[in-house]
DNA sequence: AAAATAAAAGACATTCACATCTTTTATTAA
DNA sequence: TTAATAAAAGATGTGAATGTCTTTTATTTT
């Protein structure tokens, strides 16, 4: 559904939320070991994130990378719409360009709720949120993040 | 969502269905032309719908392409599985790769009814449904199929 | 200051879907 | 039976996303 890039960068913000604080950071070897990315990959994806403002790195020995305390708040979606845009939610079922009731394809009505329910499952919760959801540990969440 | 192959055959059958018969079917160039489609790439998308049985052609002058007969009664859903697979059905919605409810993802629950609403839309109609709104014109279709 | 560390940056390589071009084969019409 | 037509088949090209490698810059520790 998303390219790469972002696949990384969401996991990536999840990872940081839980395994780092501004004290505490972890860098791109750490980060591609643990989610298992390519990591000079990773590296320029890391740089892209930093530019969007998603996490902060510090360079030098100790150096790495932490969450931007205003990352908790977002979404996924967030995530989504800085890293590739929301053009996915606009894409039509039957891969026409444009989705739109003016130029309805034979599948618009029965496609409607489907990206509906993709905005709904991406920005319920906040990074914050699912932070929360791991660390708490009452739930059965069991991937690597 | 799919494969420019997978896209291609989609729209070809319902130009197909309903722009041909068997005694008066639709060369590569009129298809190409008429669904905007590169004309020598398409013509490798048809021969693979040959293949797998869900257009006929004929060889020469006079010859071109037409629905098989089985076909009205598939849903896109079915052409999408013939060419390329449903694992879209069960790819995770942060892109790790099996989703399951033994490795959810923090937003596996959440996003449960994406595939629902997908697969629903996508099967819910027969291409002969879609022929008849085509050809009917009750309705407000209006990309030319 | 010098050495070590780690990110930033730039150049380069790979892959695959997508697309094009050419040659061959089958069929029809004259 | 020859010429024309159109699909089948094979070879080749292209571009964007992905991935690697090397050099530079900033920071910290000694
Ligand atoms: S035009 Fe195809 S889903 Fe809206
Ligand atoms: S594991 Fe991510 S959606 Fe199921």
């Amino acid at each position: 559904m998303f390219s790469k890039t972002t696949e990384y960068a969401i996991r990536v913000v999840i990872y940081l939320s839980v395994n780092t604080t501004p004290s505490s950071l972890a860098g791109v070897n750490e980060i591609a070991g643990n989610l298992n990315f390519p990591a000079a990959f990773l590296g320029k994806v890391l740089q892209d994130m930093v530019k969007k403002g998603l996490i902060i790195s510090v360079k030098g020995p100790g150096g790495g990378f932490y969450l931007n305390d205003n990352t908790l708040s977002l979404s996924i979606l967030d995530i989504v719409e800085l890293m590739e845009g929301l053009g996915f939610l606009n894409k039509c079922g039957l891969g026409i360009n444009s989705c739109s009731p003016e130029n309805p394809c034979p599948i618009h009505e029965e496609y409607k709720n489907v990206p509906e329910s993709m905005r709904k499952a991406l920005s319920i919760k906040s990074i914050c949120d699912i932070r929360e959801d791991l660390t708490d540990g009452n739930n059965e969440l069991t991937i690597d993040f």
